[in-house]
DNA sequence: CTCATTTTTTGAGCAGTTGTCAAAAACCCC
DNA sequence: GGGGTTTTTGACAACTGCTCAAAAAATGAG
């Protein structure tokens, strides 16, 4: 737990760490594409030289702001993960750490969205792409293992479908949901009126036809209530000033 | 069928037309963040200046795109809808129609995701996103009412779930499959070996389980060669030259 | 056909952006 | 303090979206 990296290198990270928050909040407001390097450097109180010396494009700091989400999202994973709950509450705790995500700021979707394409990988970082890489093969990778637990404690039996098909589409329906958030007054209009209803009820639907059981004598609002109160928690990165 | 513009204004459509199809060319090739407005204006042999009289902004012309697209994806939606066909065929058709329209190539995936963003809209033609939106909610509506004919028809009984939570459902699973089909090589490192089959059996999974008549005797290859073949067309545009 | 008037097209240039790099400032060790 | 090293800076280069005065083309009346 004791980190002996030389002061100079914790400064660095720390300063990083401002440019990165501080690029976030400024997305929220106004977006990616309205973000100027320019009026970041002016935010954190650096050059746009300094900027530079962190990232190496603007397209750099847009995977590291993807990394930085999405390995919270493993952490959360991870955690549902290893609650010592049925591997259905497991399961659905995926999708409600993803609502806790989503909760703390719209950001994410415009971060998340414009990050997943290859015009912007190719102008970022090697390192920070495969970063962002690995730790989405990570999320995947838990949702896989959810699944192969629930197999071997006999809570899921495999018909057609493979286990990679099931991690697909309770993917997709979340990425669904991702896309309503962010083009929001879409909402009405298409006739969804809660799209958190919405998105909860049609996972609940995909995991009893995947005849993952309890199927009966299952509540997904306790279980969503105990996820929140006792399994989920956020890292605080606690500032030391 | 006989149409009586003044030919000045049928140029002008023609002239927006080839500028529309060869943006669409340009961004396949380097998505739409690489395209430039002067080569785009090179390419099409007229001026910047002329690019403007037709799109307001470069966002503009993304969201024409998206119109185009959009309106191409209603028109085969209205095709399977129309089908006299069994509703659960129908439904399928929904799906094919977009395996279909992702075939014609990946810039589809490009534009409608980066067009599905307010701080684009807010840069477009009122006229123009107004235009889209509509669409949409076309694409939607025509969903839905084949939900709504399969109730009248005695295929679908509806339990808990809302006929808009299936919109909701169904609509997701395929921008999951954009999504992975916009970053490809994440397939197999996610483990999806075939991504089409991954939507195809998800959906089917879906319509089981809101237990859309037929359950049993009802193959969905079937049914695609059916679709393909006999009911989906593209309108091919004649160039009258 | 002529020429004045209107409409359409043009592309050099403006404003605003990302990204660079020589020089300034800060730091470090003697 | 002084010489050398590292870090930061911000003016500037390179490039892009977009404009608008002027050129070119179309129109049409005599």
């Amino acid at each position: 737990m004791t980190n002996k990296l030389p002061r100079r290198e914790r400064q660095l990270i720390e300063r990083e760490n401002l440019i990165l928050e501080t690029a976030r909040g400024l997305i929220r407001e106004n977006g990616f594409l309205s973000l100027k390097m320019s009026q970041l450097a002016e935010a954190v109180e650096y050059s746009v030289g300094t900027l530079y010396t962190h990232f190496e494009t603007k397209e750099d700091l847009l995977v590291s702001l993807a990394v930085q989400s999405i390995s919270q999202r493993a952490n959360l994973f991870e955690k549902a993960q290893e609650a010592k709950r049925k591997s259905r509450d497991r399961i659905y705790g995926i999708l409600i750490a993803r609502l806790m995500l989503a909760e703390t700021g719209p950001e994410i979707f415009d971060i998340e969205r414009l990050a997943a394409s290859p015009s912007v990988w190719k102008r970022a970082t090697q390192e920070r792409y495969q970063k962002m890489v690995a730790m989405e093969q990570r999320c995947s990778e838990i949702v896989l293992s959810i699944i192969v637990d629930a197999i071997s404690e006999g809570d899921l039996a495999l018909g057609s479908v493979r286990e990679t098909d099931i991690v697909f589409g309770l993917w997709s329906l979340t990425i669904g949901f991702h896309r309503l958030m962010l083009s929001f007054d879409d909402l009405s209009r298409v006739g969804v009126l809660d799209i958190n209803e919405a998105v909860k009820i049609n996972y609940c639907i995909l995991l009893d036809s995947y005849g993952w059981q309890p199927l009966k004598d299952w509540d997904h609002n306790t279980v969503e209530k105990d996820f929140r109160e006792n399994v989920l928690f956020f890292k605080i990165t606690v500032d030391t000033s």
